[in-house]
DNA sequence: TTCCTTAATAAGAATGGTTACTATTTAAGT
DNA sequence: ACTTAAATAGTAACCATTCTTATTAAGGAA
């Protein structure tokens, strides 16, 4: 299927990026990317381990931190700001935004629309040299407040 | 002189919020947001609690902690998003956003002037019902980068 | 192909920010 | 002042993440 597709050239776009860095390109680093890669829930290091381990069971928690830390360092998944104490990550790298529900701890994707797109206050680059900027939105989700409803 | 005053304004605030949440008024409450109220850094946990310390010796971890988290819960500080592993805290109130050095972790007050101010992309609210919003901004400040020049 | 170098890994221990537990204290209503 | 439940101090526990060390294996060289 489609995203199966999308999945194998973000594999190939990691390889490259890989060998353009002198980094080695190992089954781990390929299995834990594709984890976060395939998955739309924003998942954390702990899903992410469970996950690999039913492929690799000798995969160890510290490759999987270690990993994620270095997809990161090389622009290949992003960490979600979530005020809570487990990292979030994301392997969608098109500019968007996240809703994150304080009920459930779920993770939405927001896209701005044309037109919509946000625009930093001139005073903001006063403060240095800007790197990434992120917006987000708290709240309770759909799901929440309809179980809430239902009670 | 000025933000003595307006510091004592605040603290007379949490009184209030206080006695309207069944919430005792204690020493220990007054001086932890007290030295939240009064820096403009950012502290964290620790640095709270070191500087309470000073005054009330025998003021335990703990309590900073479970008095950050009531002080949040009552609208009188927010927790500065910031991927790092210590929470930061702020009880500037004033709608205003935060630029983020990753080299210093320095956290900087971003006000948006008049006519700047950010509009949530429409297709946030069918997410669910929204609380709040957050923008940061990650970058190298200026200090760190002249810093840097200098070397 | 085989060898070599060194980056990457597995396993488990350690770390560090935060939270939980429990006996004691104390704010604040009667 | 008396009462009582909330808040605190002290300390132990928790848990996400990182470190340590011996081992493995990626990928270039021979």
């Amino acid at each position: 299927m489609n995203t199966e597709i999308l999945i194998d050239e973000k594999i190939e776009k990691l390889k490259e990026a890989c060998r353009l860095h002198g980094m080695r390109v190992t089954p781990q680093r390929i299995e834990i990317f594709k984890e976060v890669a395939k998955s739309c829930a924003h998942p954390d290091a702990e899903t992410v381990y469970e996950a690999v381990k039913s492929k690799m069971p000798n995969v160890s928690v510290d490759t999987v931190y270690r990993t994620l830390a270095s997809l990161e360092e090389l622009n290949m998944i992003i960490r979600v700001d979530n005020l809570l104490p487990k990292a979030r990550f994301d392997a969608d790298l098109r500019p968007h935004y996240h809703f994150l529900c304080t009920k459930c701890n779920e993770v939405y994707d927001i896209f701005f629309e044309e037109g919509e797109e946000l625009t930093l206050p001139k005073s903001a680059e006063a403060f240095g040299q800007i790197k990434d900027y992120n917006l987000q939105i708290r709240g309770i989700c759909k799901k929440c407040l309809n179980k809430h409803d239902g009670k």
